[in-house]
DNA sequence: CTCATTATCTACTTCTAAGTACAGAATAGG
DNA sequence: CCTATTCTGTACTTAGAAGTAGATAATGAG
């Protein structure tokens, strides 16, 4: 009954996030995301709302796939250890510079000062605790396969802490075996 | 035998420094930075040249300034563990919101996508190596305290990689103590 | 005191990028 | 086939920010 819509946006989105990725929010023009999607302004305005509404849509979005993967990943019946040091293997593309030099998005973002607009400090606020309630539940879940003393929740944090510092260092394509001997290194305190 | 210089260069830088640190590059405005220091733009460019330039200067001042703190407290006497249990420790105000919630200047910048001038990306690796290089040379030199197998050059990585995450952290504001918590686990590796 | 020199200030130009108006195109239902 | 409705594309407006021109002010030398 209405002009259908020419493109799929789940596709706009994983477009615009390639840009938001690698230039950052304020550095990337609708400009270069119409040129790189072919779709034009008034489109885009009208399919996903301003550029801050855009780049939340984004964000979300990367958001969601991470924890998906994360929760598929902890979720193996492996030992807790083997499970985590699996998970941040995964990153190693990432953190090494193989994928690009771009990090993570979301911390990235989080980093960025000029994001500080409330919805998207909820978004990495969410996204991270969801991140940490995961390694909190699988290391609780899996306490007998540790020392007595084992602290899961500090143990969760200091993961998470690792997570965030490799991929920040990603800018400077480390080596991908100096990261995976710190993952190495790191996996000595699940114990 | 001309007009000298109505302001203290290194008082602009430090001001400089503290709106380049909330608000990122990209987002400060020259003119934020004039309404900040008194000084108008003219002043501003003939004495530091451009915005580029004028952000380069400070984060090679911010660079030094941490890099000659690093040296003083790393020189101490005490064992190695201490030594560098204490440089960290140093951080807590800035990861943990007690001084903003904006992190370090350096990793804020190295993961900012709109800096990919080669000058930036190229302090920041010399930045991220001196730094590297101080904590390798201190936990060779100290090798005796550790046990057999200890590995100096991953374990200062490792370091820096907790360094940077948590100040990555920062800007969600995390609790002191979780912080220190953080730390003392990972001070557990210095063994 | 006067001048050469360099700093400063106001006001401007220029450019880029966000956001939009409006005309034209594509569809489903009648 | 015709029309209401929604999408699309060109071209525009507007705002903000980088960078500068040109006049004016402050200093030290002679």
């Amino acid at each position: 009954m209405a002009r259908p819509r020419s493109f799929d946006p789940d596709d706009v989105l994983e477009i615009a996030r390639q840009v938001f990725w690698r230039k950052g929010f304020q550095a990337t023009s609708l400009d270069e995301i119409t040129a790189a999607s072919g779709i034009a302004k008034p489109s885009l305005y009208a399919a996903f709302g301003d550029k801050n509404a855009l780049f939340l849509k984004v964000l979300d979005r990367y958001h969601d796939g991470i924890l998906g993967w994360a929760e598929r990943t902890l979720a193996q019946p492996a030992p807790a250890r083997e499970a985590i040091r699996q998970w941040l293997t995964g990153f190693i593309p990432y953190c090494s510079g193989e994928k690009g030099q771009h990090g993570c998005l979301s911390i990235n973002s989080a980093t960025d000062g000029s994001l500080d607009q409330a919805e998207v400090r909820n978004s990495i606020e969410r996204y991270n605790r969801r991140l940490e309630d995961l390694l909190r539940a699988r290391l609780r879940g899996s306490r007998a396969e540790f020392r007595k003393g084992f602290d899961p929740d500090v143990t969760a944090h200091t993961i998470m802490v690792v997570h965030a510092g490799l991929l920040a260092l990603a800018h400077q394509r480390p080596d991908s075996k100096q990261v995976k001997a710190v993952i190495d290194q790191v996996m000595g305190l699940l114990a």
